[in-house]
DNA sequence: ATACTCAAAACTGTATGCAGTTTCGAATTC
DNA sequence: GAATTCGAAACTGCATACAGTTTTGAGTAT
């Protein structure tokens, strides 16, 4: 029987868990002895994970010094906020160009069969799941799998500070996270209508309100990173 | 005396030139003992090095089979160029909104510094490196450094493409590849401006004519690289 | 000739060991 | 007490070895 997962991929999925969730905190160093023992494999595969980990932007490497956790700014997360507007504009933009109508017709289904559960659902984590869904599926209406491979990546790195934000706006309503889906179902309609100026405008203050957010769940997600126990 | 660059530095920055300019063929598989002699180091740095190359989108990986040429296709070209429409676009518009006079200004000198080489360059190479450097700079003025990470990215992935077309106008010009520097001043101009509208329309015209040029370039390609002789 | 089989050869996946570098902390000096 | 030195401990960088998988091709059958 072929083994069908490597070590490394098994590896790396981990890690990348790990690094979206600032397991290691910023800027901290990486043991690479000590985590090789606690995943289970030598530092041969760890280290070729941890050099995707770099590539891809979770991580930062220096020589001889070894590998750390990437910085956490309030500009770093600007910076990946912007750049999702850049993908996800364009995106929206080709898909009103090219999708195909049925493709289009399924993302309003996919909109109005998540409807009851986004409505009621009061996990932070379901709601981020849910939210990212409908982004990638837009981001596939484009055609583009540059677009959807940048898209993918982005989102790993935000997916921290959104998490935060939601439960920070839970705590706050009392409870129940806002399932915004009004401007989800906003964009889906542009894209429906082949109106390219009204999805893409949608699409963009949808982004940018959900940035601003962000620049005060920084601050949040500083003081629980350094509080360490949950 | 301190060792300042590492094994895997100097593999990975021979690596992504080999992976840029083709001296892989499109899905050929990378023979990791026969590279590894070649570039005088052993299979562990040079397998960190190939998968930073994977992550990056310059190569592919299979698991038990190893690493791969990523394949060149009409539609793959297609998807990079449209990445760098939404990339390029969005940092114009954010140089626009704020980007320092001085720096703007910094980058119509260095147009019209350049101009007389740009008129006058007839090698291909020449001539990319001071269009890519162009639009490198500009992405700085957004400010931005994810959609700096990005372009660099995306440009280093087509550059193979843009060396051909750009050959390919030379030998039909009469050994004379056309510097057009008209495009990149009307962009400057339009953000000098602070008009948005225009530096971007701008923007993405220019990428775009480029992109539907390298349709064309990918066939060429094809043939030039399933020609293995000089 | 073509298709199939299977064992040898070639190649990838990963653990391990050691050399070179950085980090840490006790001893020393001011 | 604060700063400095320096040797030991810890860690990273990389070559090598070997186990497991895939590929190849000679031999065989159709």
């Amino acid at each position: 029987m072929a083994k069908r997962e490597s070590n490394v991929d098994r590896v790396y999925e981990a890690l990348r868990r790990m690094a979206a969730d600032f397991a290691f905190k910023p800027d901290q160093r990486i043991n690479e002895s000590a985590l090789s023992e606690v995943l289970g494999a030598s530092r041969t595969p760890l280290r070729e994970a941890l050099n995707r980990l770099v590539a891809e932007g979770f991580l930062t490497f220096q020589n001889n010094r070894g590998f750390f956790c990437r910085p956490l700014t309030p500009s770093y997360i600007m910076d990946l906020y912007e750049a999702r507007v850049a993908v996800e504009c364009e995106a929206t933009r080709l898909a009103c160009t090219r999708a195909a109508d049925e493709d289009i017709a399924a993302l309003a289904d996919y909109l109005n069969r998540m409807e009851p559960e986004y409505e009621s659902a009061t996990d932070p984590e379901e709601l981020l799941a849910m939210d990212e869904s409908f982004h990638a599926r837009l981001a596939q209406l484009s055609g583009n799998s540059e677009l959807q491979r940048i898209l993918n990546n982005l989102n790993g790195r935000i997916r921290y500070i959104r998490l935060i934000d939601l439960k920070r706006m839970r705590d706050r309503a009392g409870g129940k996270a806002p399932g915004d889906i009004s401007a989800h179902r906003q964009i889906a309609e542009g894209i429906a209508a082949r109106n390219t100026d009204a999805a893409v405008t949608a699409m963009r203050s949808h982004i940018e309100k959900r940035r601003e957010e962000a620049t005060e769940a920084v601050r949040i997600a500083f003081s629980q990173l350094y509080v360490p126990d949950e």
